[in-house]
DNA sequence: GTGAAAGCGCTAACAG
DNA sequence: CTGTTAGCGCTTTCAC
């Protein structure tokens, strides 16, 4: 140890060594290498763990790493490598209900930790405006900088995810994409949930369930309500307009579709989000309709929000988090094993029940009669 | 055009563009140098906006630019420049309350809008566990891949912090930190915030005003009690230790202190965080009080639940987003100037009344009166 | 199993 | 204003 500190003061990086003493001095491999006495190339082998280094040899390495608190340069080992460990996830403008609503944040510690797993580093590209679309894009294109992208589906008007996908890197859609031709994406079963949302709805008895939608244009908001109508059709109920709503995932437009739906007396309502439904059942209180008894509710996402509130509510639980991980895997397989043929991978959701669709007070009363 | 697409063809890259016609060439600065019959310096220097070259060249350089889609390479001219355009948000796993609380969301979406503004890329470290924080670590503190780190303060256990401050790259701690000795941060004045809060509450003529904390050893806990106590100490009353229960930061503990706390019988409670103050809500709801009749709120944040449950809650509120792009800059300034000596910015907040506190109705009776 | 040599694609003095 | 010349610190054949 004593001996390795000695010959620390020889490398070229001394000075710094002398002149800051608390701050490590920028080693290189060649400093690595000279400490040891072996060449450049095998301290890199012995980092990038290849077969081809005696046990020996190896194990000095590494005491001297070690000793030195050595880290390789990314960007020089990027260059010559042509990976950089690094993935992108981009959030295009049209999920700017990006923070108001918790899914995007849990769907984004998904990632990071499949991030942590697979010792990726992870970019955030959030993009705000119009503006800042022009701005990423180029950053996001740059070679070398990227090994791969995970890029939310959004509004089919966004340009950017067009773009990047034509952007030579690897990328997957997470979310059904508008044009889903020739690229790979990971989405949730979003109609068979919907359909056993509405189903269960159905089965409890109600007879006239409304829906609240998300975004016009969005697949999620289309699938789900595609699932919506299929548990109807099934059922051999006929379709009401008047019991079609549309928000925008937001908590304000579920309160407003379902002051437009009162009128109409739904007895039960899907909403294509918890935040929506939460917003519904404000304003199904404000009107005086009690919760179950007089308008049930089920919701999509199993946010905190969901078990937490007063009523607690009946949804869809989607596997947020796994998603996330998932989805980092799927993208990791797409760098190594090439994009073509796109493939996709669609997870299966689960029906929780709370109270707010009044399966447990039917349930009740069924046992008591 | 057409002249610019012959020319491609005699490229190094030119089997690419044969090969798989759609996908772009991999070009270089010597590409385009070519193209345009200049040196690679030259387009180097426009690319970076240097001042020496004459309009005829750049146009036709960025011409050239615009018709191939060239982008450089990051990796390549990182390690040139020393410089990667790059920052790392740094989130220990003490804060783990990261995605149910919409601060950090909305945290991260502002240090991200203020990374599109100076065209940096974003990169998102978040420590799920023990396991992650060995894993990101040397990550983070790669030479070559981030220029300067912004670190979410946590727990004063959190080793990852004083780890990073000393791994050579500039960083600013989000935050108090619990060590400030020599290392910048940014903060909102939690002392004082607090004590306005606490003051609204005295001024309205409440007499057991009980406080809700969070987490014992975080500086915003710390400082946000201070400010509770200071303004009771003002006012001259007495500290009893029946009113102040600990919390975490999250629902539940809100939830739970709030159920200690009504034994105590305060008619007022400055919860320090507005998530908290929700659960602490609940609680009282529950226990058939009412609110502000028989028990009045203040939280903090101001996050958008505050403003749309069905009691208003009057708040403290963080300019949370302008905090993010304050802190952008504020890190652009130490790298660019360097980190010592270590400097701080304490930004401002505001109160907002609605109807928690009681304040209206207090208004109404003493204007009735 | 290890060393030598050739770049990866760019920036940045330095001449001229 | 532009070209030349060195690298930045690493990976990766290729010999031996």
């Amino acid at each position: 140890m004593r001996a390795l500190s000695l010959q620390l003061l020889s490398l070229s990086n001394y000075f710094l060594v002398g002149r800051i003493p608390f701050i490590m001095p920028e080693l290189t491999l060649e400093d690595i290498a000279k400490l040891v006495g072996v060449h450049r190339s095998t301290v890199s082998r012995v980092i990038n763990g290849s077969a081809n280094v005696s046990p020996e040899v190896r194990e000095r390495v590494q005491e001297a790493i070690r000793q030195t608190g050595y880290h390789p340069n990314a960007a020089a080992r990027s260059l010559a490598s042509q990976r950089s460990q690094m993935i992108g996830l981009v959030l295009p403008h049209s999920v700017s209900s990006f923070f108001t609503d918790p899914y995007f944040p849990q769907l984004t510690q998904g990632i990071a930790y499949g991030c942590n797993n697979n010792d990726l580093t992870l970019s955030l590209f959030l993009v705000g405006n119009k503006q800042d679309e022009e701005k990423i894009s180029p950053r996001i294109s740059r070679r070398g900088l990227l090994d791969g992208l995970l890029v939310q589906s959004g509004q089919p008007d966004d340009m950017l995810i067009q773009r990047l996908i034509k952007s030579n890197v690897p990328s997957l859609i997470l979310g059904r994409p508008n044009e889903p031709d020739g690229v790979s994406f990971i989405d949730v079963d979003n109609v068979n949930a919907a359909k056993t949302a509405t189903r269960h709805l159905l089965n409890l008895g109600y007879q006239r369930i409304a829906t609240i939608t998300g975004n016009k244009g969005s697949t999620v908001a289309a699938d789900r309500l595609t699932g919506y109508k299929n548990a109807l059709a099934d059922a051999g109920r006929s379709m009401d307009a008047a019991l079609i709503a549309e928000g925008n995932f937001t908590e304000i437009s579920g309160y407003n579709a379902m002051r437009s739906l009162i009128p109409a007396k739904p007895d039960a309502v899907f909403a294509a989000s918890d935040i929506m439904a939460s917003g519904a059942m404000r304003a199904a209180l404000e009107a005086n309709l009690r919760i179950p008894e007089d308008v049930a509710f089920v919701g999509f996402d199993d946010i905190p929000l969901a078990s937490l509130s007063k009523i607690q509510l009946t949804t869809i639980r989607q596997p947020i988090l796994k998603f996330g991980l998932k989805a980092v895997e799927f993208l990791i397989d797409l760098i190594e094993n090439g994009t073509t043929p796109a493939r996709n991978i669609i997870m299966a959701t689960e029906l929780v029940v709370r109270d707010s669709c009044g399966a447990k007070k039917i349930g009740e009363s069924q046992t008591a009669g």
